[in-house]
DNA sequence: CTTGGAAAGTCAACAAGGCTGACGTAAATT
DNA sequence: AATTTACGTCAGCCTTGTTGACTTTCCAAG
């Protein structure tokens, strides 16, 4: 244990200066989370939302528009923009839906796997470096902690769940 | 411990797919962190570039706008920007430097505090759930990760310190 | 079969907040 | 005296978000 984390279980160290030092680590990390696809990016005509975008479909081929845009909490009208070069430059395929023929099912093609491979692995690169520094344990702590932080739709999506269930 | 955590010391258990799971997290969490006080600035004339001028201002008063353009990342034409309004609204105040007159010393006015405490109360609420959720040890962990994965320049900037001391 | 509504796409207009380049001024430094 | 530094500002551009309105396609219920 360290400096502030008073033993006691009850009160639990939470001081304002504790929390403003978790806000600023949140702000000058996310920074650095961004930086080297960001970096890959300039340069392209592309840039982070079509990252973002990128990177879900790589993680769930067939992904429809609607959960897309659920995942991303943005505008059709702003996804459709960045999907609209993607797929017009070949590197996202839209398949016409099979049992439902309004949805259109997205995969990426060998180009846009490529463009994945190359952002994710520079990502991958730091978060790997970071892990590594940092040592199992404080991994797990970093896993929780972000968990907590997430609204819970969005951890519901985290999570890979489909629904409540009903 | 949980699932993917393989005691094994050496090799860390850096599966990509731990990886990924890392990267989502940032993403999911980060949006989590920045929604409380986008909604309170929504309606106000105000943005997140606002809140982030106004943090790093109550966090050092007095600070330079030169200061305040390395800590954020930005450019003066786009600071500049933010900073006008704040000013012109009297929520910040921009003092003629005393030794150097061609800096301006920045402070929040007990208008721009009010707004920073707004601000920050969300924030930290929940931040402070997050860290109540998660337990000391998760927190230790969480700080240390964020740590690791910040440009080094950014973490000096995270850790307070000046310079290299020349 | 018709119709209501969901899913998707698109056009237009706009705003926030990044960026570059150019220029100006006051003050400090050399 | 000349140069550099810190700051401010004008002008214009880009990305990525937003609303609002409208169309097409298609499933499903009446």
């Amino acid at each position: 244990m360290a400096e502030g984390t008073s033993g006691g279980e009850g009160l639990l160290f939470l001081t304002d200066e504790q929390l403003r030092k978790g806000i600023e680590a949140m702000f000058f990390a996310y920074r650095g989370f961004t930086a080297d696809p960001d970096r890959i990016l300039e340069g392209m005509d592309y840039g982070r939302a079509h990252h973002r975008a990128v990177h879900f479909i790589h993680r769930s081929p067939g992904t429809t528009v609607s959960n897309l845009l659920t995942i991303l909490g943005v505008t059709k009208q702003s996804l459709n923009r960045v999907l609209r070069t993607l797929i017009d430059d070949g590197l996202v395929e839209a398949r016409v839906g099979k049992s439902d023929k309004r949805e259109r099912n997205l995969h990426l093609t060998a180009k846009g796997q490529e463009l994945e491979r190359q952002l994710s692995d520079a990502q991958r690169a730091r978060m790997r470096a970071a892990y590594r520094a940092a040592g199992p344990a404080a991994v797990q702590g970093f896993r929780t902690v972000l968990e907590s932080m997430m609204d819970p739709e969005m951890r519901r999506q985290y999570q890979g769940l489909r629904d409540g269930g009903s």
